[in-house]
DNA sequence: GCGCAGGGGGTCG
DNA sequence: CGACCCCCTGCG
């Protein structure tokens, strides 16, 4: 395939290292000229910023222009729900501002899936490790630049990987849990085109609860951070509790506040942006 | 430098 | 509510 290029500028709220950073993805590595290069629906991307260009260049299997679009939510008017989020409160504001770049990627339900649940009770290098490995050895080889790079691997693709050979590839215990889900997902007891279809977020949740590895946390990771896209639900994580507690509940031990509490919280301030607002908590709360 | 604890984007039983 | 695999990090 051929390399394809698209420019972008002035574009609002967009900058590489919040949207790369902020958490939601975990296969876009930085180049040495600060540029991100990075594996989503059998496209190879390399994204740069300078001053107010973006350039998208790439091997793509489409039109990269409505790739792009789609996958960096581009249609989406950050800077609105920004001036909405930015108006709740002070702590909102200031963390807006410092995660003003971030953007909500539209990646692959089933790639979404399978990452967070091997994100469940591990540290971001090694869930890099683990996806990119999955990724060399069963997914496909893209020629780029000289480089090798292969896409997530299908449902398809996992359908005759033991428990056994997971455990070689280092997913430790979350080998039962990918072996389960793929299945699941193959034996279609789980369809992935009906939860993209169902408006209903709970009950989409609900099914995702089925799958084994997928509870609460990660569930919510895949209904925000997937092409589900529903910005209504609020991941709690350690972190997320903690800016919660510091911010608003102000409890001495935050080990003790409740996840009830804080979603009730999340949803009275933040509504149906409450996803979003997450985002730029987390952020702020870890890297500042 | 190297060896060794500590702990990590939770889930499951 | 404790165990869970691995490995990454930090400290001695």
């Amino acid at each position: 395939m051929k390399e394809q290029i698209y420019e972008i500028e002035n574009l609002d709220s967009f900058e590489l290292k919040d949207i790369f950073d902020c958490g939601q993805c975990f296969r876009w590595n930085i180049e040495e000229d600060g540029s991100y290069t990075g594996v989503f629906k059998g496209n190879v991307l390399n994204v740069k910023k300078q001053e107010n260009k973006i350039t998208f260049k790439g091997i793509c299997n489409g039109d990269i222009k409505e790739i792009v679009e789609d996958y960096f939510d581009l249609k989406r008017d950050y800077k609105k729900i920004k001036e909405t989020l930015s108006k709740i409160d002070p702590f909102m504001e200031e963390s807006i501002k410092y995660g003003s770049g971030i953007r909500i990627l539209n990646q692959d339900l089933w790639e979404t899936i399978i990452s967070f649940i091997i994100s469940a009770n591990n540290n971001i290098p090694r869930i890099k490790g683990i996806i990119e490995r999955l990724s060399k050895n069963y997914g496909k080889e893209i020629d780029y630049n000289g480089k090798k790079y292969y896409t997530f691997p299908t449902a398809e693709e996992l359908k005759d990987v033991s428990v056994e050979k997971y455990r070689e590839l280092g997913l430790g215990f979350r080998d039962i849990r990918l072996y389960e889900t793929t299945k699941m997902i193959l034996e279609n007891k789980v369809n992935l085109n009906d939860l993209r279809n169902n408006p209903n977020t709970m009950e989409v949740r609900e099914t995702l609860l089925t799958l084994s590895g997928v509870g609460p946390k990660v569930a919510d990771c895949i209904l925000l951070f997937s092409d589900l896209k529903r910005f209504e639900v609020f991941p709690i994580d350690v972190w997320v509790r903690r800016v919660m507690n510091d911010l608003y509940i102000k409890n001495e031990d935050e080990t003790k506040v409740s996840k009830k509490q804080i979603e009730k919280i999340a949803k009275e301030k933040f509504g149906n942006l409450a996803g979003l607002a997450q985002q730029y908590l987390f952020y702020w709360r870890r890297e500042a």
